[in-house]
This record gives structure tokens, C-alpha cells and sequence, in this order.
RNA sequence: GGGGUGUUAGCUCAGUUGGUUAGAGCGCCGGCCUGUCACGUCGGAGGUCGCGAGUUCAAGUCUCGUACAUCCCGCCA
């Protein structure tokens, strides 16, 4: 219902506010009408707005006879204004399915404010439109509750954040769109520079190297809800242009950031009316790898993977065998109640073991009734089989399911394989869990590039006692990073920043950045860091991921009220699109 | 860049082994109807089967290509 005062506006109620308590009211409503039900000598319109829908009567004794007229030609999504008494509905017509079901608006005068051509699919929750035809009508689309009620929710969002950390003494600073390419990184989105021929600015990936400036610049607490912007492919929680709520402190470790990041979401989830306990788990990185294949594990079921190395070591299955001698890991998890399924059902599960880098999935199954079937039982021997058996936990009706292969590929294939049967097995994923992952590795190694990379990003503290690693064992190097974790997705991630322009040169060279490149991209940052940058740290959050999962959506475009789709378009605008040749040209640039 | 699924009326979908005039529900248009709320009821209109080739006596249906959407892998510090 209505909570602020119907003023500035044509009406005197919105559409959902009206309750038997208003009975004899002279009202005005406005809205778009929905349904119109005309019995030929008395009509019913259901007149909807953002706050709900009214239901309004056209009797031939309260209206003229023109009146009663538009009323018998109103179309759907047609907008009018209805001027009427309030009064209760009869016994047995009260409909306690709506809100404002007590009562009536008696009309004695409509003013058709604007007609609509038929709408291209129905206004109400709930709809299997396909998703092209609801974003070119997405202002069509916008008029459904849902619709409504997400974007209302990711504004409540907002507010909660802007008010938690404008209570806790943070600015709220702007940073430019218009930035520098991001050395690394994902691929950017340039913008040709007209009064500098051949040169472009880049949108920024994220407000990192702005926000560490303003630390610099002595703001100390520092946040924006910020547009990012990434060239790369999509996917339902990854848009070309997302909103981070970009947050920086000054004189902070990483339990301050953790603490306030905690205070903080605490209010913003009170303000939707979730439920969730205060601290959060803290699980080191190599925890979650472990338990669950992935850093960002869905902590509301088990089902964890269960590591059989060790026990498969020298066994007679080859595959497990030969893994564990070339240095690859052999894990398992324990599908409970799919140990009936058939065999054709289980090898269909290999494709998602495909889809995520394995070469192959062995399984074995247990039916209720005490059998066992498997490709492998054969060849692991009764002993090896017996002690998997006994670390898998097994009883009558479970599945099994193996990989054996590095630890990416092995963890990535049983997190997959996870959440798949989890979905397929109904297991109950409802509520929120969020947790912190902390303690990532600084870097990893791609073995194809032959390189080192930043597992977070190269601006991350390492350990004091970590940094003699740097050159000598870099992927022993721990690093004062975290991630928030929300039910099974990145909600949001940050680290403490590298303050020591000496330190911040030994992890860029690392990263393989050229002495040239230090001071060509990286000058402005290691010449801050000489010039008396404080110790500082923040974190980012993932504004349309958060409330996606709050607002219980599959994908981000349900919160966003404009998206693009898997090409990155918007078919409302028609954008991108080609420019003129005069616009080329002066910018300088030629199509090829 | 790769894989899966899909594209038939305004919307959601069905369409058998390749075979007569491509169907349904909702919506839309018109008639009737004074208590409905997914109103009811009678009648009607509405199709480049995504696009382009090919096979065939014959293609919504088979083959190839292509576009778009969607999910996933790669990618996303």
C-alpha cells in the first residue's frame, strides 16, 4: 500500500490503497485499465497502477449515457481517470484475493486519458514471454507487479547500503566513465577521443584504481554504486554493463573491512526482511575447494566432494591409478537417492562432467534393494572398493560419482556435477547463505601462457611473511583477500591494497608487467604509494547478483530494468547501431 | 571461439511415417448479457511455419548453411 501522501498528481488514492475504512469516499483513481468485464447493463473495470488494482463499476443511473458508452469500449492498457464513490461490496461479492477486494468505486465520471493499440503480450505475473519480446515492449513488460516489485526492491537495496555506510561516516563519490584501459583484465569497451585523433578512453571495468587514488586523497571512507562495464560474453548473472556497490577505508585490516561489510548487510537484509545470523563463517579458500569444487560453494546443502587419492592410489582401475601417479587428484560425491536410477540416466550426467573438462565420469550405484552397478567396481579390487565405500559413507540407494583429474578440472567437474544433481534430485535449496571465503592464493599459474596471474587482482597485500615468495615460490603466496558468498554465487569480493610502491613493483613484475609498462600504465599508482598512501582496503559487491537472489530471480536481467541480451543489444532501442560517416570522421575512424 | 535447446497466429504452444484447406487456448473484432473478478455466451478475423539453399512428384516435417534468443564451457584480474 500507498506509504507516501497522494500529492502532486491527479488522483486522490493509487490504485491500492483503498479499504472499507474509505466507504463513501469521493475518490479519483488513475491507472491503466486491466480487465474489463462488461455484463451489458453494468460494468466491471479492474484499473491497475504500481500499488495495486481497484475494482470500479459503470451503472447506466451513475454515469451519462456517453460515459457508460466509453466504458463498453475500453480496451486493455488503456489509460483513464475515474471519479467515484467508495462503497462496500455486497455479501458474497467481497473477493478476498485482492487487497482492495472489500470495496468498490462506484463511478459517476471517466475520462479516457489515453487509448492503446492491443498490448503484444498480457500485463500479469508469471508470463512465459519470451524474453526478446519482453524487452522490445520492456516498458510493457516494466507494468507487471513483479516487475515492479523487483525494481522496487533492488531501490530498498540501494537505500539500505547508501544508509549504512552514510552512517558510518563513508562519502559517497563519483568516478569518471570515461577512464583509461584496464592493463589486464577483461576486454574493455573504448570510446574514441575526438580531440585526440587515434586515442581512446576506455569504460571502466570497475572504479578500482579511482578508488584507491581517493584513499590517497585522504577521503578514508569512500563508496558509489558504481556502473562497470566488461566486453565480454554474457551470461544470466553477467551483463556487459552491472552495478557494483564499490566500497574503500583507510587504517583497516581485513577483519575491520569484514566487520563493517557484516554490520552493514546486516541492515540492508533487515531492510527486505531477510532473516540470516551475524558474524559470518569465515572458510579459507582451500576449505571450499576442498568441500565443494568451487570458491564460491552453495553452503545449503551437503553432498561435498570427499577426496579417495589417497586410497585409489596403485588401485586396478587405470583411469584412478595412472591420475594419482601423474600428480591428479581422485574425489567423489555421494548422490543420495539416485542409486536407482537407471543406466542411461547416469551416463547422461557425463555430458555435465564433459561440459566442465573431464575426459570421462566412472560411477558406481547402490539400489535400495542391496545390488551394485558400476563399469569400475571390477577393477578397484575389493579392498579399494570397500574403504571408498566407507569414506563416501555409502548405503542402499546412493550414487557415486568420480573424478579423477588435475584439481581444477576435477573440482570444477564435481561442483558442476553438484548443483546438477541437487536440481535433479529436488533438494531443498530455499532461504540464503552467506558466507566469507578468505585466504585465496595470490597467484595462480596458466600453463598454457606460462605465466602468473593474480588470482584477485595484482593491487592485493600479501602476508608479511609471504613476501619472500614472491619470486621464489609464487604460488605459495597467500594474499588478505575475500569474497562474499551468497547461495552459491560472488555477491562480492574485495582485498587489502598493497601500500608499498616497492612491494606493489616485485607483484606487478610477477604478473609478468615490463619495466616500461610500471610506469607507463602503473606510474600514477606506484607514484601514490611513494607519496604517503595509507594502509587501505575495501570490497565490492555485485548490486544486481544481491538482488537477484533476494528478489528470487534466475537471472540478473530481472532486476535490471533495461538489459541486454546474450549479444549484448537492446532490441527496445535497436543499440549498438551503425553511425553516420560524418560522426567517423570525426572521431577519426574508418570501418573496415 | 565451442556445445545444448529453441524459433509455427498478437502471446503460449500442438502439429504423427514427408501427403488434402497448418490447429488449440488466451488475446483481438462484432452480437447478447445488471454482480463479475481468468465473467459467461454466440459468431468472426488473424499464418512469408525465423531466413536462404538443397533433396523430393510433394517439405512446418528431411539435409546443409545462416540469423536471433536462451543455458553452459572458454572468457569474465
Amino acid at each position: 500500500m500507498a506509504d507516501f501522501k497522494n500529492e502532486y498528481c491527479m488522483h486522490t488514492h493509487t490504485c491500492g490503497e483503498l479499504r472499507a475504512a474509505d466507504v463513501d469516499a469521493q475518490v479519483v483513481l488513475t491507472g491503466w485499465v486491466w480487465h474489463n468485464r462488461d455484463h451489458g447493463g453494468l460494468i466491471f473495470v479492474d484499473l491497475r497502477d504500481r500499488d495495486g488494482y481497484t475494482q470500479c463499476v459503470f451503472d447506466p443511473d451513475c454515469v451519462t449515457a456517453d460515459e457508460f458508452h466509453v466504458a463498453e469500449h475500453l480496451g486493455r492498457e488503456f489509460v483513464i481517470e475515474v471519479k467515484g464513490t467508495v462503497r462496500a461490496r455486497g455479501e458474497g461479492s467481497v473477493n478476498p484475493n485482492m487487497a482492495t477486494g472489500e470495496i468498490e468505486v462506484l463511478a459517476n465520471a471517466i475520462k479516457v486519458l489515453n487509448t492503446s493499440v492491443t498490448p503484444p503480450f498480457s500485463i500479469e505475473d508469471g508470463i512465459e514471454t519470451d524474453e526478446t519480446t519482453r524487452m522490445k515492449w520492456r516498458y510493457m513488460d516494466l507494468r507487471r507487479p513483479e516487475m515492479y516489485k523487483s525494481l522496487f526492491l533492488r531501490h530498498t537495496v540501494a537505500q539500505a547500503m547508501r544508509g549504512a555506510l552514510n552512517a558510518r561516516g563513508f562519502l559517497e563519490v563519483e568516478t569518471p566513465i570515461l577512464a583509461n584501459s584496464t592493463p589486464e583484465g577483461a576486454r574493455d569497451y573504448i570510446v574514441p577521443s575526438r580531440p585526440n585523433p587515434g586515442k581512446f578512453y576506455a569504460l571502466p571495468q570497475s572504479p578500482q584504481q579511482f578508488k584507491q587514488m581517493l584513499m590517497c586523497g585522504g577521503i578514508e571512507r569512500y563508496y558509489q554504486i558504481a556502473r562497470c562495464f566488461r566486453d565480454e560474453d554474457l551470461r544470466a548473472d553477467r551483463q556487459p554493463e552491472f552495478t557494483q556497490v564499490d566500497i574503500e577505508m583507510s587504517f583497516v585490516n581485513r577483519d575491520d573491512v569484514l566487520r563493517m561489510m557484516e554490520d552493514v548487510m546486516a541492515e540492508v537484509l533487515a531492510a527486505v526482511g531477510v532473516e540470516h545470523e551475524f558474524p559470518l563463517q569465515r572458510m579459507p579458500w582451500k576449505e571450499a575447494m576442498d568441500r565443494f569444487g568451487c570458491d564460491r560453494p552453495d553452503t545449503r546443502f551437503g553432498m561435498e566432494l570427499v577426496e579417495l587419492t589417497d586410497i585409489v592410489r596403485g588401485c586396478g582401475f587405470g583411469v584412478f591409478s595412472k591420475a594419482v601417479e601423474a600428480g591428479n587428484i581422485v574425489k567423489a560425491i555421494n548422490a543420495k537417492g539416485a542409486g536407482d536410477w537407471s543406466r542411461g540416466d547416469i551416463e547422461k550426467l557425463a555430458d555435465v562432467a564433459a561440459a566442465n573438462g573431464a575426459k570421462g565420469m566412472a560411477w558406481i550405484a547402490y539400489t535400495t534393494d542391496g545390488k551394485e552397478k558400476s563399469p569400475i567396481i571390477k577393477f578397484l579390487g575389493e579392498e579399494v572398493h570397500e574403504a571408498i565405500k566407507k569414506a563416501m559413507n555409502v548405503e542402499p540407494g546412493d550414487l557415486l560419482l568420480f573424478a579423477a583429474d588435475t584439481f581444477a578440472i576435477a573440482n570444477a567437474v564435481l561442483a558442476a556435477l553438484r548443483l546438477h544433481m541437487a536440481d535433479l534430485l529436488g533438494i531443498d535449496r530455499s532461504g540464503h547463505a552467506l558466507l566469507w571465503v578468505v585466504d585465496f592464493p595470490m597467484f595462480n599459474y596458466d600453463p598454457e601462457e606460462k605465466k602468473y596471474a593474480a588470482e584477485h587482482h595484482p593491487f592485493t597485500m600479501v602476508p608479511e611473511e609471504d613476501i619472500e615468495k614472491i619470486e621464489t615460490a609464487p604460488l605459495e603466496v597467500g594474499s588478505y583477500s575475500y569474497d562474499l558468498v551468497m547461495d552459491g554465487f560472488e555477491a562480492g569480493g574485495g582485498t587489502i591494497r598493497v601500500h608499498n610502491a616497492e612491494l606493489q613493483k616485485r607483484i606487478l613484475r610477477r604478473v609478468g608487467v615490463s619495466e616500461e609498462d610500471l610506469e607507463v600504465k602503473f606510474g600514477h599508482l606506484l607514484h601514490a604509494l611513494e607519496l604517503g598512501a595509507p594502509p587501505h582496503g575495501g570490497i565490492a559487491l555485485g548490486l544486481d547478483r544481491l538482488c537477484m537472489l533476494l528478489a528470487g530471480k534466475d537471472s540478473i536481467r530481472d532486476v535490471i530494468a533495461f538489459p541486454k541480451t546474450s549479444s549484448a543489444a537492446d532490441p527496445m532501442t535497436g543499440a549498438p547501431n551503425v553511425v553516420s560517416g560524418r560522426q567517423l570522421k570525426e572521431v577519426n575512424l574508418r570501418i573496415l
